[in-house]
DNA sequence: ATGAAAGCGCTAACAC
DNA sequence: GTGTTAGCGCTTTCAT
């Protein structure tokens, strides 16, 4: 199904249908009810790789992700895709792996298929530069949450402030000895997070014991992190996690050892994924606005110039949210219910089950 | 950067550089390494659009899933990928948002995109049938974990079985009366989830107290649902949910209205998605083996027919496995610790077919 | 084995 | 405003 046979059909030229399909000029009213009619009824849909070829434009654009399994990049996933859909441009969804091979190698497929614009979060913000840099220099980029270099545009959330507030909070709740699981700082979001712990660890607790474990993003990781901070003589009073996933890791060693948060220790997160609100005690973490940030890089992506020498380089830094939990509100003793005691029996995002026993 | 420009560099004609870089016929071995030479110093990479209009193959994949956001899916998407990788083929991922009609126009738009075969999630065992159907008269298509009709190939896992195991281990815990957070039929696998239950149930409590919940996926509807439970007069034994994040909602509620699971009621999940191990207490789930499922729908669609009327159509069911975790084993009582003794884990009747993350 | 030429399906440029 | 023509970049006849 051609567009040469709709024209036939319509008695018409495929410039005239082809004008009157897509609008981009002024068509007798009259031929433009017949193209369409015989469109209509031939069940003509364009072939956008024909289209492609001779616009130069797919009407697509790619997106390349460290890790579609961690909860945090589907949802931001979905808010770009929402974004994209309003304008009618297709999504080319890619995981990385977490590889920068890999992700070089998705980059440079994506180019081949000539999508119109790129985003990416790199996965090592060193290694992923040039990569990046390629990418940048034939299509407009847009790095998204993580970055590599600050040549390419970038849309994100301020990581070392937002972790700044994590070891406050903790800090006022009467922390004074830190520990935090990493991950490795690859990824520009955990060294920034790692920054952010580290300021703010000498500032409010005035340098004082401070363990640092480093590994990755993965609930396996913290599980492992877990078991060597256990290993140790003491608890510290706080665990800091890179993010949920190492998060609830930790959080399934330390119970499975009988060491009870918020009793014994508190915890937090980061990202505020789904679960965090469901896990036991509930996590205390970081909420960022994936929304705004998908919004705002697919807007960004219209704007970046061709190549990217145009002007100067654009970066939005978004402020995220602390979202307090159970998992450090150490009001209640180990093995006591929560809430401690007080008028309401029920319901409440922060309460739980009631005595054993009864 | 185009193969003319390459073959001038080279001194050869185009063909000559086609015919090098792909293989696709022989080249006499000084040639082609002029060619190679010629296009690895121009940094060309081939307009993968300009060949697809000429070869009618664009080297990509379509694959619509109803809801990224859902961990189940990422998990079947990186099998997928994987294998796709191996033979050099690109994802053109889609989220349909559960919304028959968005579902159609991506398929649509892959189509109109002229994308090799299509992977399908379709998000309504009914309505999805006309959109499948459709795609399948254009280009291989593949249901994968869930299906719109019997007429397109298949790929999944058998959920009604897998359900009544649920519902057979239960029983054997003791529980009669059964609560099923279902999700609405309209997915085929809720569909199918939903009469395992009523089956097993059937069989194995005599058809006595059986109460449903009919939402979706989600856990916010788990949570709805816990409350509704609630409200009635008297809780069964065992609250069977549609699937994972359903039941995290459950427990939710249940936990902050001081329910105890499972000293007092009995929970499982489905689809042992990872948070499943580290909820409180752990989730009894159902493990179908994705990787599998993601190779072998890879495999069938380079063997379906273009045209979907050529043989018999393909189906494959998987078996999944059920995975026992504390929130069925109310050996412990409530808020002692885990394992409650001995060496390890509390050897049941039914033993876990995996530890969980101790 | 190689090169010249045609053409995939579409739309931009050009003429009328 | 409409039709005719050319060409996007590649692969593939078809000649040689």
């Amino acid at each position: 199904m051609t567009i040469r046979q709709v024209a036939t059909t319509a008695g018409l030229s495929p410039a005239t249908v082809s004008r009157a399909l897509s609008g981009s000029r002024r068509v007798a009213p009259e031929l433009q009810a017949r193209a369409l009619a015989a469109a209509e009824q031939l069940g003509y849909r364009a072939n956008r790789v024909a289209r492609a070829l001779r616009t130069r434009s797919t009407g697509t654009v790619g997106m390349v992700v460290p890790n579609i399994a961690n909860p945090f990049f589907p949802v931001i996933i979905q808010a770009v895709e929402k974004q994209l859909r309003a304008q009618g441009t297709q999504l080319l969804l890619c995981d990385s792996g977490d590889d920068v091979r890999q992700e070089a190698e998705l980059v440079h497929s994506l180019l081949e298929h000539r999508i119109d614009g790129i985003l990416v979060s790199p996965c090592d913000r060193v290694s992923s530069r040039t990569t990046v840099r390629l990418a940048a220099s034939q299509v407009p980029v847009v790095q998204i949450d993580r970055r590599a270099g600050s040549e390419v545009a970038f849309v994100g959330v301020d990581q070392d402030r937002a972790m700044a507030e994590v070891v406050e909070h903790l800090a006022r709740q009467g922390c004074r000895r830190f520990a935090y699981v990493a991950s490795s700082s690859r990824a520009s979001t955990a060294a920034e997070r790692s920054r952010g712990y580290r300021r703010a660890v000498q500032r409010f607790a005035n340098g004082s014991h401070d363990r640092l474990y480093a590994g990755d993003f993965s609930m396996e990781w913290g599980r492992e992190a877990a078991r060597r901070l256990l290993a140790e003589r003491d608890l510290p009073d706080a665990v800091v996690c890179a993010n949920d996933l190492v998060a609830l890791g930790v959080l399934d060693v330390l119970r499975s050892h009988g060491v009870d948060v918020p009793g014994d220790v508190l915890l937090t997160g980061f990202d505020d994924t789904e679960v965090a609100a469901v896990t036991w005690p509930p996590l205390t973490s970081v909420r960022q606005p994936l929304e705004e940030v998908g919004r705002r890089a697919v807007e960004l992506l219209r704007t970046v110039p061709d190549r990217a020498d145009g002007g100067p380089v654009r970066a939005t830094l978004f402020r995220a949210e602390l979202v307090v939990r159970r998992s450090t509100q150490p009001g209640a003793r180990p093995g006591e219910s929560w809430p401690p005691a007080g008028p309401r029996g029920q319901a409440g995002p922060q309460e739980a089950s009631r005595a054993a026993g009864s």
